[in-house]
DNA sequence: CGGTGATCATTC
DNA sequence: GAATGATCACCG
């Protein structure tokens, strides 16, 4: 599948998959159906047409689009936290403006999918494309500036700082440990962590947009 | 092998 | 139950 060529042509894809049954999807991608985790995700990816799927990048470059699925449960509430990026630790320069974070939140293709019923049940939902509004982008730079700031004072960060957006471990292991730069900006090993947002967060975005009746 | 796709398991 | 901290498969 070609990338699509404008945000149209991705919501016509976006409409075309709401409603189905993943198996179905996958059917149709020649994807075999297996119970692992990103599955979805890159099930997804494929359906759409999005850049493969490891590069820390928009998913539709050319469009400036981020894709995430939502898994939500009967009620239509997302059961999980969503990454978001990696923390780039050896990195000098971890202001928001440049940040990772603030790229692949600008504007995202939000799908809900069916999580709590068996994976050949599930069905993909209604697609959201969403930009922040200014609230929501000051407080996620907020979350980002207090982490980041954190961060730079050399104290440990748990993932209880942040209204929105948390910081967590992401990685092989505990033990996979990577070069990163101390507090004084020396080098230091460390277990790579990234950004994920909450599941308060998430809630709110499909709760606004999809007003249960 | 490292980053992205996430979900799993333990703790609170 | 919900959140934190840990882990797993896939792709290039």
């Amino acid at each position: 599948m070609e990338p699509p060529r404008d945000e149209a042509e991705l919501r016509t894809r976006l409409s075309a998959l709401a409603g189905q049954r993943l198996c179905d999807i996958a059917a149709e991608h020649a994807v075999a159906v297996v119970k692992s985790k990103g599955w979805v995700g890159t099930l997804l990816e494929k359906a759409l047409g999005a850049t493969g799927s490891s590069r820390a990048e928009p998913d539709f470059p050319q469009l400036g689009i981020e894709l995430k699925t939502i898994p939500i449960d009967e009620r239509g509430r997302p059961i999980e936290s969503c990454f978001v990026a990696s923390l780039e630790m050896a990195r000098f320069d971890l202001r928001w403006e440049t940040s990772a974070v603030r790229k692949k939140l600008e504007r995202v293709a939000w799908v809900p999918v069916q999580a709590s019923i068996p994976l050949e049940q599930r069905r993909c939902g209604a697609a959201l494309i969403w930009s922040p509004s200014d609230e929501e982008r000051s407080a996620l730079r907020g979350d980002y500036e207090d982490i980041v700031d954190l961060l730079g004072t050399g104290a440990r960060v748990t993932a209880r700082t942040g209204t929105w957006l948390q910081l967590r471990p992401k990685g092989r292991d505990a033990a996979h440990l990577r070069w990163a730069l101390d507090e004084e900006g020396g080098l230091a090993r460390t277990a790579p962590r990234a950004f994920y947002l909450r599941r308060t967060f998430t809630a709110a975005l499909l709760a606004r947009n999809f007003a249960a009746p």
